[in-house]
RNA sequence: GGGUAGGUGGCAGAGCGGUCAAUUGCACCUGACUGUAAAUCAGGCGCCUUCGGGCUACGGCGGUUCGAAUCCGUCCCUACCCA
C-alpha cells in the first residue's frame, strides 16, 4: 500500500448518527476507527456514553486481532450477535478515576494514526468533541505543563477576581484576552505560568483563524452530520429514553460501587450528572429523564457551535452524498 | 353563602407610591473556547427606534395622587378554611 496522509473525520452533535456512518465508511474504505469523545475513554461507562449502541451497529463477525493496544474493551466485542468487526481505538482505555485529558487524547491518537496508516488503512476520526478533534487536525501544541492538581485546588477557592488579578501579574499578555469569568480558564493559565514563566502566545485555533496553518503531516476530510433542530431533538429523547431501558442508571450505581464519589461522577455530566440525585432521592425518575434529555439538547446546541466555526467541515444530511464526497476524496 | 390568602413578563418568584420595562432563577436565543471540553464561561431576552428616546405592560374596570405593579372601591379568577 502507498503511504497515504489522508485521514477522515465523521462529526457531529450527539445523536447525530454518526457513528452509524463512520461505521460503515470503515467498512466500505478499509478503514478503522478513533473515537474522540470524552467520555467514552471511560471503562464502565458504556450506556451512559452510547458506547453499547448495539442497535446501531452492523452485524458482522467479531474481530479477533489483538493489534489493538487501545481498542475498546471486551465486553462489546463480546456480542457476537451485533458486534462490529470494525476496530474501533480511543474507547474504553481509561480509568473513570484517572483525569485523562486533551493532551494524553492528542498524543495517543497520534501514535495510533501513524500505526493505522502504517498498515495502508484509513483512519477514521469519529466523535463529538470538537476540541479533541481539533487538538489532531490543527495540532495543537499544548504546553509541557501537567496538571497540578494541588495547586488546582488552592486556586479553587479562589474568587474569578482574585484569579484574575494574579494572572494579570504573572502573564498580562494571556490577561488580555482570556475570560476573565472562567474559572477553570484562568486556574490552568495560572498553572502554567507558575511553571514556565509564561503562557506561550496562543496562535488562535487554525480552524478559526484564516490562515494560520494546520496539521501538514495528514490530511484531512471532515464530514459534519447535520440534522434539523427538529430531528436532532426527536433523536435525543428517543435515545435517552432507551438508554434507560438499557440500564444506564445501574451503571451509575456500579461506579458508585467502584468507590467514585457522587462529585466526582457528577463531572461527567449529561446523564452522570443527574442520577446520582435520583439516586440519592433528590429528585424523581420522571424528573431525572426530563432533566437529561434537556441536558443532551444543550450538549448538542454547544457542539454545534463550535464546530460552524470551522469552515472546512463539509455538512451532509444523507449517507448517499456522503460516500460521493468520501470516495471522490480518496482517489 | 361566610372568612382568609393571593392574582406580576413563557414558567417560578421578588418588588408594595417615584430612581420599575420591573431583582433573581429556570426556559429560550446567540456566542466564546489552546491540558477538566458531556466541562467551563459570556451576552441577549415586551414592541418600535434616526439609539436621544418613544409606545404598550404587573387579572378587568373605575378612583385617590403631581406620580400607582405598589393605596382605595368594585368585578372576575385561584387556593385554603368555615358553612
Amino acid at each position: 500500500m502507498s503511504s497515504s496522509r489522508k485521514i477522515l473525520v465523521i462529526l457531529g452533535p450527539t445523536s447525530s448518527g454518526k457513528s452509524d456512518i463512520a461505521i460503515k465508511l470503515a467498512k466500505k474504505f478499509n478503514g478503522e476507527i478513533i473515537s474522540a469523545d470524552s467520555r467514552q475513554i471511560y471503562r464502565g461507562m458504556d450506556i451512559g456514553t452510547g458506547k453499547a449502541k448495539r442497535d446501531r451497529r452492523s452485524r458482522v463477525v467479531p474481530n479477533k486481532s489483538s493489534e489493538a493496544r487501545f481498542r475498546e474493551g471486551s465486553r462489546e466485542n463480546s456480542n457476537a450477535f451485533m458486534s462490529c468487526s470494525i476496530p474501533h481505538y480511543m474507547i474504553s482505555i481509561a480509568s473513570p478515576r484517572a483525569n485523562y485529558n486533551v493532551a494524553k487524547f492528542k498524543k495517543q491518537a497520534g501514535k495510533i494514526i501513524k500505526d493505522i496508516l502504517k498498515r495502508g488503512k484509513l483512519p477514521v476520526i469519529c466523535g463529538g468533541t470538537g476540541f479533541w478533534i481539533s487538538a489532531i487536525i490543527d495540532d495543537i501544541n499544548f504546553p509541557e505543563v501537567k496538571p497540578d492538581w494541588k495547586l488546582r485546588k488552592k486556586l479553587e477557592k479562589y474568587s474569578t477576581e482574585k484569579l484574575f488579578a494574579m494572572l494579570e501579574k504573572l502573564d498580562p499578555e494571556r490577561a488580555k484576552n482570556i475570560d476573565a469569568k472562567n474559572k477553570v480558564r484562568l486556574i490552568r493559565a495560572i498553572e502554567i505560568c507558575k511553571s514556565i514563566k509564561k503562557v506561550p502566545v496562543l496562535a488562535g485555533i487554525p480552524s478559526v483563524v484564516e490562515g494560520s496553518g494546520q496539521n501538514n503531516k495528514y490530511q484531512f476530510l471532515q464530514i459534519g452530520i447535520k440534522l434539523s433542530r427538529e430531528q436532532l431533538y426527536k433523536n435525543i429523547e428517543k435515545r435517552v429514553k432507551f438508554r434507560f431501558k438499557q440500564g444506564t442508571i445501574e451503571e451509575v450505581r456500579k461506579l458508585r460501587k467502584q468507590e467514585l464519589s457522587w462529585k466526582k461522577i457528577q463531572s461527567f455530566g449529561l446523564a452522570y450528572f443527574w442520577i446520582p440525585l435520583y439516586l440519592q432521592n433528590k429528585i424523581s425518575k420522571a424528573e431525572l429523564i426530563k432533566k437529561v434529555i434537556h441536558a443532551e439538547k444543550n450538549y448538542a446546541k454547544r457542539q454545534m457551535a463550535w464546530f460552524k466555526r470551522d469552515k472546512r467541515i463539509k455538512w451532509f444530511r444523507n449517507n448517499g452524498s456522503i460516500l460521493k464526497k468520501v470516495s471522490n476524496y480518496l482517489k
